[in-house]
DNA sequence: GTCTATAGGACGATAGAC
DNA sequence: GTCTATCGTCCTATAGAC
């Protein structure tokens, strides 16, 4: 799985170290999953050995929390630039409400355009919803919430829309996750952004 | 993972061994995965050691294809039997234009009743399908082709009900994979053969 | 058809030097 | 902050007896 990478030779701040750290661990875990990471692939794509990974985050289950962490920060991060809102008005987390004031179409819209243009980070989230399914996964927790919160999120911004608010964030939903997994296996036949659009007016114009 | 299993103490015939570690096999896959997967974990479930159980398959991959096969040809019986529809009307293999002479929207509907019954196959698919992404991964090629020709078969079906058969084929196979994950997730939470039937009617009626 | 025995690694994690 | 060294466990797969 490993190629060969050589080492760093240097020392480098820890912060820095950890987001070098994190990043590579995501790709990885995109491709291979949890429990097919390997702490030494890890390391040696960071020019580190596998106690030098180790350290930072002590061990891979706590690798695997600190990447997810990570990523809610960079998501909501550019999803605030892809919807060209403040920080202010659309926090990391998200109240019970959802986002406020935000449009649901535009949310969605803006969401599948960001996700267009990062893959790998679709694909990983695939991978580990997938295999957390299991309750023994490190994951299991996390994925639960987040599927959770997405449908109450999805669901209050519905009302403003439909009389069966949840019904139509359950179906705007799997539209979306099962639109990218056939993306994924075959970017270059689906045009990930094109799809939603039809299918989100399908959605959409038969609530209202 | 594995619990304490006594072994069986006896000698099965070659068959009925071979079915009763396909089944073992899928259940373990569901939990874990192919990259989870452990030729001990199976063995002792089966009341086996692990050279008995590679004798039967050669290796731990050509196990996984096994287990493949097997769920073919098991879920085209049991589609047959949802549908009421002959092996002759409906071979196992589906010809180019998909099963001649089947609604598209009862086809839909025999598979997710089919599939309500048994939420521990389509976890081993949805795990599956994921962790395939990579083209290392052993069921790479079965997936790929999977999903090619699950698209092309709808799609020679939609093109009774729509003038877009191939946008249609797209939606209603996100759309029931999209349902699938979110009851898998939540079983209690989700009727998965009334939430689709709610789908359908928004994706069907929208395409006529 | 199933066993024991074993080869030959890879794994996650810890201890302690620098 | 990173290393070397190492522990103990797990893994797939093969050889050969019965």
């Amino acid at each position: 799985m490993a190629a060969s990478y050589r080492r760093d030779q240097q020392r480098l701040p820890a912060a820095e170290r950890r987001r070098q750290i994190l990043e590579i661990t995501a790709a990885v875990i995109a491709e291979c999953g949890f429990w097919g990471l390997s702490m030494q692939d890890v390391a040696d794509r960071c020019g580190l050995t596998v106690p030098g990974v180790l350290r930072h985050f002590g061990s891979k289950a706590g690798l695997l929390i600190a990447v997810l962490a990570h990523r809610d920060v960079e998501d909501a991060r550019s999803l605030r630039a892809h919807l060209g809102v403040s920080e202010a008005e659309m926090p990391d987390e998200w109240s019970e409400g959802g986002p406020a004031g935000v449009d649901l179409r535009q949310l969605c819209l803006a969401t599948m355009r960001r996700n267009a243009t990062q893959p790998e980070i679709v694909r990983l989230f695939a991978v580990l919803k997938a295999e957390s399914l299991t309750p023994s996964h490190p994951a299991h927790d996390y994925f639960a919430n987040r599927q959770h919160n997405a449908l109450a999120a999805f669901t209050a911004l519905a009302r403003d829309v439909t009389d069966r608010p949840e019904t139509l964030a359950r179906q705007i939903i799997a539209m979306m996750d099962g639109l990218q997994d056939q993306w994924l296996r075959t970017p270059e036949a689906v045009d990930l952004v094109h799809e939603w659009e039809t299918a989100a007016a399908l959605l959409f114009d038969a609530a209202t």
